[in-house]
DNA sequence: CGGTGGTCTGTGAACGTTCACAGCGTGTTT
DNA sequence: AAACACGCTGTGAACGTTCACAGACCACCG
């Protein structure tokens, strides 16, 4: 707050204006039953006085905290590898501020970590929690469940899909659309390398595949990894070992495909000829690789928007909301 | 706020301190002045009731915002990739929740963004401003300083260093070490790959090399990268093609000299026989990789901590600070 | 014993809003 | 002409704190 400076408040506006505070602020809340007249001087005076409202002195007698958390759940170090954040945080700060709440940041690496997001939410001091990237079994998601507060998460929370409301993407449909790509292509061994199965992506990309796959999808054709570069190329390694004829593979994030790929090349192997590679994400890392990546757009913005958007209902009051899942997109470029 | 239950106040818990709420105001804020047995009874009373300070009540009276922005301004997408950010915030959250600020979030990427984060902070939103990863030229720096509030930088605002106190790393120094240590080793023909140089880790990576290089530290041996994996790769070869022979390279960040060992690799190079490898950093790619990178490691935390202290500093009142410089550390691996 | 100074406590006002309520015209219906 | 509805406006109280002030009590000193 600005402290050389005296601020202007609703009854210096009222002043101005020559009218009462109390149809300052109808107009400021855009309440009908302000006549023209009043409105446009009050508008006047707001614009001269440079008028702000206070937000502590409204959230004050609204009885709300003015804000938002938003959990980032990430054991330490890798959180902000995901660069799907970025939009997810933009996102959600432009929609919150419509609604004049702000968005605060909070992570919950470790034990101290939650705790303090606990404290800080059963002390009121935020209308709702956005959770990201939680994982299956985090603690947080109980507590928070008991505390009563409106939580939703962008993307699924496994295990905990009935109890917190989520939007997500087609997470299954994407696996499919791309396995299905790979087969039409004339692929016959198809190998996977899945997420993390904690994780709604690691899961349920896994079961899209296994769907078009079917028997075929054997245990010898599936490498798990931990969304890393490095996890994407040791994984390729360890089904290169064990199925040297295999002829695509489908990897659950750009990232690791370009891992994937960074082995295949190393083993002597073409891409896509010998090889075809598909992602997932249509992450900036697509468009860098050599070949650039066929993957599985995932509408981010709308992901995280739906998510604000059944925040924003639970905060008005709905009780129970069904999740939103909305459809993927096949991007097809050089590598498959 | 939850909705359901009704939170107690400062009246509810002097009631069944049996004591004034004044007193109680006084316990809460850590005056002297309060008997003993009054402050036990307040205690207990605060622990039976569950009370919880209602920010917006303190923070109106107070007249304070009661919040911190960190403003993130990387153009676009790529906000998220470097795993830095990570420390940065939780550091800064654990700091400023000491002194009961939350950090808000606010990306500036486009003009849009900055006019938002502008109107916000104008609007007295905020008690302070925390920049991070500003380029030189940022239009936002000049109009925050205009309107008066407190704000400092993590890293040096290129161009703005006397007019934004910041706390940074000796990114210089830690350039010299990583050039002093790769002469030692009887490297000769060092080159560099820079960041991009509108960025203080753009420019003064690049000083120190000069610094220690002199004359030897030819236009032909430096090439220039935005950070990205991409950029090492490219600028790899494009000095190969130059200096076929060179015999080391100090990539300025370790995600860079990640793509540099991949180009390397790729023209048949052993690393660390035929070229030496030293990144930036000491981040999470760098053990990652085949070999591990011999790096320089940034303090972080403290870097944070610092840039943190500094923007209480201000809003506590201080009127002038000087920037904050903290050493490096060389981490010798396998790479160099 | 009166004064002085230190410790501790309670009280009233203020911070800047919103909201419910009452009231006032004016026009329409009974 | 009375009753009523409607559109609009002003006022007082409340939200939950902090802070300045005044005063009580106690101990010590002259």
């Amino acid at each position: 707050m600005l402290r050389d400076v005296k601020r202007p408040t609703i009854h210096d506006v009222a002043a101005a204006a020559g009218i009462s505070r109390g149809t300052v602020s109808r107009v400021l809340n855009g309440d009908r039953y302000v006549s023209p007249a009043a409105r446009i001087a009050i508008e006047r005076a707001i614009a001269e006085t440079g008028y702000v409202v206070n937000r502590n002195a409204r959230n004050l007698v609204r009885q709300r905290a003015g804000s938002v958390v938003m959990v980032l759940s990430e054991p330490n170090e890798k959180i902000f590898e995901d660069p799907n954040y970025s939009t997810t945080i933009r996102t959600a700060i432009r929609r919150l501020g419509e609604r004049d709440l702000s968005l605060v940041m909070m992570i919950a690496g470790d034990d101290r970590d939650r705790e303090q997001v606990l404290r800080y939410v059963r002390g009121g001091h935020a209308d709702g929690v956005l959770l990201v990237s939680t994982h299956a079994g985090d603690p947080l998601v109980d507590a928070l469940r008991s505390s009563h507060l409106p939580a939703v998460s962008c993307g699924a929370v496994i295990g905990r899909e009935s109890v917190i409301p989520y939007a997500a993407c087609d997470e299954r449909g994407g696996a499919r659309q791309m396995a299905e790509y790979l087969v039409s292509r004339g692929r016959r061994k198809i190998a996977m390398i899945t997420g993390p199965l904690d994780t709604p992506g690691g899961i349920q990309r896994l079961e899209g595949f296994a769907d078009v796959l079917g028997r075929k999808a054997s245990k010898k054709l599936i490498e798990h990894g931990d969304w890393t570069h490095a996890s994407g190329e040791s994984a390729m390694a360890r089904l290169l070992e064990r199925v040297p004829d295999l002829d695509a593979v489908f990897a659950a994030s750009d990232v690791m495909a370009s891992g994937a790929l960074h082995t295949l090349r190393q083993t002597g192997r073409r891409v896509p000829d010998d090889v075809a590679v598909g992602g997932f994400d249509d992450s900036s890392v697509a468009l860098s690789t050599h070949p650039p990546l066929t993957t599985i757009r995932q509408p981010l913005g709308d992901v995280a928007l739906e998510t604000v958007r059944l925040l924003l209902a639970l905060i008005d009051g709905a009780d129970h909301l069904d999740p939103v899942t909305l459809p993927t997109e096949l991007i097809v470029r050089d590598s498959a």
